[in-house]
DNA sequence: AATCCGGGGAC
DNA sequence: GTCCCAGGATT
């Protein structure tokens, strides 16, 4: 009697840990118990693929082993292991929430998702995942995975984004996860499905351990949910880039905290304006930038490149320094730098695009 | 509630 | 080209 079912005595909440302890994937992450590094696993995956972090969470590891090893370094070289991987705010976060687990507690992790979700960067999800996994704290975990083996399992046809939809979401994940004799590999397992046959699009459900329980498949809906907002068009922007060298070296910018690409360096420059050449949005820009005025030079590179919200065409010029002492107004720090320091610097990854043409 | 915040891979 | 990923902070 499948109807039966309510979400405390549901058969995933088993079925789930048997394939997960047969059919999981082999995660550099899931061989340790140390909520440290689970911790980093969890920032990391924050809207980013296991693939693409499997190798940043074993060089991060080797850089920083320790929570400690964290704390102590510096904001530069870990925002230049995590260079690539976006959203550096994360990056951020990790280090000042190190320095607080490491002085005010002493090095001791929190132990319970209030705890942890009061640290900077650790929301609900983190909180869950991080507690569940490492300390068998009963919570649950709710990411883009588990709303869509929830929607599909329990037939939700409303958008996952919307946030009453989003609150009845949690309430099952917990209603599942409740009193469960292992919350942690229960949460993962939800996750594994979601990433390995609980796809987006061509769910694997002939392989799917849930197949006789999911309401979606059995009315051959499961193509269709779950259904999602629609979305906005981004905008794209021309921007000039110039590339001024002065004996061997180029000036360049570190971009303030807060903001797109926080903490990164880059190469000076800004927006086209309706209207605008090339060559004068250029010299506009290093004019309001940093107060100085250059030649354009010949265009070194084109490059396009998407970031969250918009995307963008990067026109890069070799430029020459004609007046003024270049001061910072928009960046918190300005440097003449040679190529072969770049390698020491964080730069975004529009900007390493270009880094071996000069 | 809406927006901001990267980059990559599958299609 | 589009979609969306082991989300969180800000306004």
């Amino acid at each position: 009697m499948k109807g039966f079912y309510t979400p405390r005595n549901h058969p995933i909440r088993w079925l789930l840990i048997h394939w997960f302890r047969t059919d999981a994937r082999d995660l550099p992450w899931r061989r340790t118990r140390d909520p440290y590094a689970i911790w980093v696993s969890e920032t990391m995956l924050q809207q980013t693929r296991v693939e693409q972090c499997i190798p940043y969470f074993e060089r991060f590891m080797a850089a920083f082993p320790t929570v400690h090893a964290l704390a102590e370094a510096t904001l530069d070289r870990v925002l230049k292991v995590w260079e690539g991987l976006g959203y550096y705010t994360r990056a951020r976060n990790l280090h000042r929430a190190a320095q607080i687990i490491a002085h005010d507690r002493h090095g001791n992790f929190p132990r319970d998702v209030e705890g942890w979700q009061a640290l900077p960067g650790v929301g609900r999800y983190t909180a869950g995942a991080v507690t569940s996994i490492a300390f068998d704290v009963c919570a649950p975990v709710l990411d883009g995975n588990v709303k869509r083996v929830l929607t599909r399992v329990f037939n939700i046809a409303e958008p996952p984004d919307d946030a009453r939809v989003e609150q009845r979401l949690w309430e099952l994940a917990a209603s599942l996860a409740s009193r469960h004799p292992h919350p942690g590999e229960f949460n993962q397992a939800l996750m594994e499905l979601g990433a390995q046959t609980c796809l987006p699009a061509a769910p694997r459900c002939p392989t799917c351990p849930a197949w006789h329980y999911c309401k979606a498949r059995l009315l051959g809906i499961q193509d269709h949910l779950p259904v999602s907002k629609p979305k906005k068009s981004v905008p794209h922007y021309d921007i000039v880039v110039a590339a001024i060298k002065k004996r061997g070296r180029y000036l360049i910018g570190k971009r303030p905290l807060s903001g797109l690409l926080g903490g990164l360096w880059e190469f000076p420059g800004g927006k086209v304006q309706p209207g605008e050449s090339h060559e004068q949005a250029l010299q506009r820009e290093l004019k309001e930038e940093l107060g100085i005025t250059i030649k354009v030079g010949k265009l070194l590179a084109v490059v396009n490149h998407a970031y969250s919200h918009f995307k963008v065409t990067l026109h890069v010029f070799q430029c020459c320094h004609l007046s003024g002492k270049p001061r910072p107004n928009i960046h918190t720090e300005l440097r003449w730098a040679a190529p072969r320091e770049f390698s020491e610097l964080a730069f975004p990854k529009a900007n390493l695009k270009f880094l071996p043409l000069l």
